[in-house]
RNA sequence: GGCGACGUGGCCAAGUGGUAAGGCAGGGGCCUGCAAAGCCCUUAUUCGCGGGUUCGAAUCCCGCCGUCGCCUCCA
């Protein structure tokens, strides 16, 4: 194996090793469902989707594990934001909870991330979670106080060996007013009692409260991935605190080293700044997927390194646009000449070197922490390269256009997913009726009958088939074609 | 205040010791009935600034400036 990650633990990148031969064990933090998820969610999850995809297209068997967040998350102001999705909508807070977990799998689907294998619900594993609470305090790591319980930092001497952060140092910047029940004010907490307002609660052993936030990730990446496993990714800003008291909480627990591997995506901002509702700069996925299409969005996201932040604005999704039609155009010609012409007096053209560099080169920057902005350069090397085969006449034959075609439906297509979804249904019907129109452009053109011939490429255009006058004739493609303007 | 990330051409962005990938935009040319697409050429003696280490640094070290994120429950 030769694949080498940047682990946000050692803050270096080290050569990537499972504890399982050919096995990995996955976990990535998944959202809290109180809202519709935005663009920020959509590029932390298509940053994993795109390292999912790169593993398993290396022969891995990963197992991937992403949680559903439906209880607990409190707001700055003290309020669960369940509770104020909710009353926004007058609703019964499960009720909440199913709607928005559909809008985030539809989201998903639509930008094409694969489905985790299993997504575990924190409210279908409160026992799991008071089950790891009682163990905490078994084990001299948390107290009771109340009816909640907060893990006791102190008894874990390796508290902040993710973040960087020492112990000392949170005392003084501390910037909320803490619980004055806690002992300590860096103690978090495991379980928390409920207010008699509050309407999500459950029986425990300290009464009816609630899960901590973090707890949840402990007990179901426990259960479905055993206390110890391979990769534990998430966004940047989950580093501290949520990421530190899972390692807290979980090494305190089992004993074990919780994650081998600590994968952190950067951040997105939105015309430089942080997307916020008081802002009013907020941009949901369905926005995004209303102004481009979904491989439009993962390019531009899987541009540059999923460690590096990125800033969202028109510009940058506009020259990811025009970047990515350039990237899969070949992939759509070379489609359409298969499945349209006939191999006749085809030349033997000799692209099977051409073919492996890129192979080997995508495969050494994906290697390399998966460089996708590195891979998707060799992909534009490529493009450049069949934009000069299909420029010769006569066409190449079928054997070297189908492994071309299998390059992009490989490595842009499987690993990347930047193929257009259609691309490969090309109705038998639809392509006969154009090529009969193709047919009588051809006539008329012949004619110096201008206006109609133009007049049916501007047609055609409008319902996603391009037309292009070459030397060896017209070709057309779609795949474009859910594209607006 | 602390912790962390980052600062590469007009814009986006690779590059972690060996002499600046790629994309977008711009300019010139070829092709075209006109287009579109494509192809060729072209745009950073230079990598926030100042020192240092080295035969050699965008890459390592020190200092400074700037942007962003996090600092107890936001992916």
């Amino acid at each position: 194996m030769s694949i080498t990650v940047y682990n946000t633990l050692i803050r270096k990148k080290v050569p990537f090793n499972t504890i399982e031969p050919g096995r990995v064990r996955m976990y990535v933090c998944g959202p809290t469902v109180y809202d519709h998820a935005h663009i920020g969610h959509g590029k932390l999850y298509i940053s994993m989707d795109m390292i999912l995809r790169y593993l398993r297209y290396t022969g891995l068997d990963v197992l991937y594990v992403q949680n559903i967040t439906d209880v607990g998350h409190l707001l700055d102001s003290g309020e669960d934001r369940i509770m104020k999705g909710a009353r926004r909508e007058q609703t019964d807070p499960m009720q909440v909870v199913e709607r928005y977990m559909r809008s985030y799998m539809d989201d998903m689907d639509a930008l094409h991330n694969i489905r985790p294998d299993i997504m575990p619900r924190a409210a279908g594993h409160v026992p799991e979670q008071i089950a790891a609470v009682e163990q905490l305090i078994k084990n001299g790591n948390a107290y009771e106080v109340n009816g909640s319980v907060y893990f006791d930092v102190s008894s874990f001497p390796e508290y902040g060996k993710l973040s960087g952060r020492k112990i000392e140092e949170l005392q003084e910047g501390t910037r909320l007013n803490t619980r004055a029940e806690k002992r300590r004010p860096e103690d978090f907490a495991l379980w928390k009692r409920a207010d008699p307002e509050h309407i999500m609660r459950w029986n425990s052993p300290w009464g009816e409260g609630f899960p901590g936030w973090h707890i949840e990730c402990t007990a179901m990446a426990i259960k479905y991935l055993g206390a110890n496993f391979d990769i534990h990714g998430g966004g940047l800003e989950n580093v501290f605190p949520h990421n530190e008291c899972e390692i807290a909480q979980s090494e305190a627990l089992s004993g074990e080293t919780f994650a081998n591997f600590w994968l952190h995506a950067g951040s997105l901002t939105v015309s430089g700044v942080k997307m916020s509702k008081s802002l009013g700069n907020s941009v949901t996925i369905q926005d995004a997927l209303n102004e481009y299409p979904a491989e439009v969005i993962r390019m531009f996201v899987l541009s540059s390194h999923y460690r590096s932040p990125i800033d969202y604005s028109k510009e940058a999704v506009d020259a990811a646009y025009k970047g990515w039609q350039r990237l899969i155009g070949p992939a759509l010609s070379v489609q359409q000449i298969l499945l349209t012409t006939q191999e006749s007096d085809a030349a033997q053209s000799n692209f099977s070197s051409t073919i492996k560099q890129t192979r080997d080169d995508f495969k050494t920057a994906m290697d390399d922490d998966f460089n996708a902005p590195k891979a998707i350069a060799c992909l534009f090397d490529f493009a450049k390269d069949v934009n000069g085969l299909l420029s010769e006449y006569p066409r190449p034959d079928d054997a070297t256009l189908q492994s071309i075609a299998e390059v992009y439906n490989d490595l842009a297509g499987t690993v990347l997913g930047l193929l257009p979804a259609n691309s490969t249904t090309s109705v038998n019907r639809d392509n006969e009726l154009i090529e009969i129109l193709v047919d009588l452009r051809k006539t008329a053109r012949k004619q110096k009958d201008f206006a109609t011939s133009d007049a049916i490429r501007d047609k055609l255009a409008t319902i996603g088939v391009i037309l292009e006058d070459g030397q060896s004739g017209t070709t057309w493609k779609t795949g474009f074609s859910n594209l607006s303007e």
